[in-house]
DNA sequence: AAGGCGGGGTG
DNA sequence: CACCCAGCCTT
């Protein structure tokens, strides 16, 4: 063990948050937490991680789950594929390697869904293997340690400040800590804007005068604008929701009719909402069209909380709905 | 290399 | 508002 990785472990083992996901962990909690911590804040993903774990608690139940109900689990959290990617590395898991997770980066790297960052994070934690597990916590904390000012959002940058990552690495008894305090420094200590310098352990080595300039990250595209406007058939106390067709945005999750129906007998508006996404913003208006009779995608309230995954972007009116006009 | 893909916390 | 998060996949 070098001083570096020392200072980093000790602060670890007495900074470090008590996740629940390392408690008891196997390699299928910690794939699990893995895949809904990509892009995601950990505390956001806390929750669905313990419904998920309780209600699919393997991988023969993940690689057999309907598909309606991994939607449900994963309403509200984003990025769908990655469940739809889970249900297809557990099918996987069961025809290739025993109904078990493979034990190396290089295998886990294969599998649907997973990619660098989240196959080293299992074969590092998991399975001990000395591998990297880089996310962008620790892009940040090793370009300021380096004082790396390539941009890291292009492979060229990730790649240098990925070596100096590979450089750095214990053996195999101390990779999972470690790994895990690189994160950690950068989740709690090594922040975006204004770090937290003089909490820091590793300060000594440091090599950057400014860190708030660092990482360079290159900006992204500014959004493009969509304007829709939704029709939400109503029949009695029941709603009309339609599953998403297209492949792209929200695919197979459910959403209202952008058409008003042939017939209707009265029309009320809601109050507009615009859902920002990463890439695209929406800019919605709805209304309630009420019509005199119903098919089979009419349902109350209480069924599509119960059965049907709504996205966050639709949520709000179907709030109005229910506060409005008590369904 | 660039763009698609969600949602929410934080300043 | 902007920024960015325990990223990956397709084109």
């Amino acid at each position: 063990m070098t001083n570096f990785q020392e200072d980093l472990l000790t602060w670890y083992q007495k900074n470090k948050r008590p996740l629940l996901f390392r408690q008891d962990a196997n390699a299928y909690k910690i794939w699990i937490s893995e895949i809904m911590a990509q892009q995601t804040r950990i505390e956001a993903m806390l929750p669905y991680f313990e419904r998920f774990i309780e209600k699919v608690p393997d991988i023969p139940t993940l690689a057999t789950i309907a598909d309606e109900q991994l939607n449900k689990l994963w309403q509200g959290l984003g990025y769908y594929s990655r469940a739809r990617n889970l249900k297809k590395c557990a099918q996987v898991c069961m025809e290739k390697y025993d109904g078990q997770l493979p034990k190396t980066k290089a295998e886990l790297e294969q599998l649907p869904g997973i990619g660098p960052y989240t196959a080293g994070a299992i074969a590092s934690i998991a399975y001990h293997e000395p591998v990297s597990a880089i996310d962008g916590n620790v892009l940040r904390v090793f370009s300021r340690l380096y004082d790396i000012h390539a941009d890291i959002k292009k492979s060229a940058g990730k790649k240098q400040v990925s070596a100096k990552v590979d450089e750095s690495l214990p053996d195999g008894q101390h990779i999972s800590d470690y790994n895990q305090a690189l994160m950690e420094l950068g989740a709690l200590v090594c922040i975006p804007k204004k770090p937290r310098c003089e909490q820091c352990p590793i300060r000594s080595y440091c090599q950057t005068e400014d860190p708030s300039q660092l990482p360079v990250m290159s900006k992204p595209k500014p959004r493009r604008v969509e304007h829709k406007h939704l029709y939400i058939w109503v029949y009695q106390n029941k709603l009309r929701i339609v599953k998403r067709k297209e492949k792209g945005l929200l695919y197979g999750l459910y959403g209202f009719d952008e058409e008003k129906p042939d017939r209707y007998y009265k029309e009320i508006p809601l109050k507009p909402y615009t859902h920002i996404f990463s890439h695209v913003e929406w800019h919605m208006e709805a209304s309630l069209v009420f019509v005199d009779r119903e098919d089979e995608n009419f349902h109350t309230l209480a069924e599509i909380d119960a059965m049907y995954a709504i996205p966050s972007a639709f949520t709000p009116f179907l709030k109005q709905v229910q506060s409005d006009f008590m369904f």
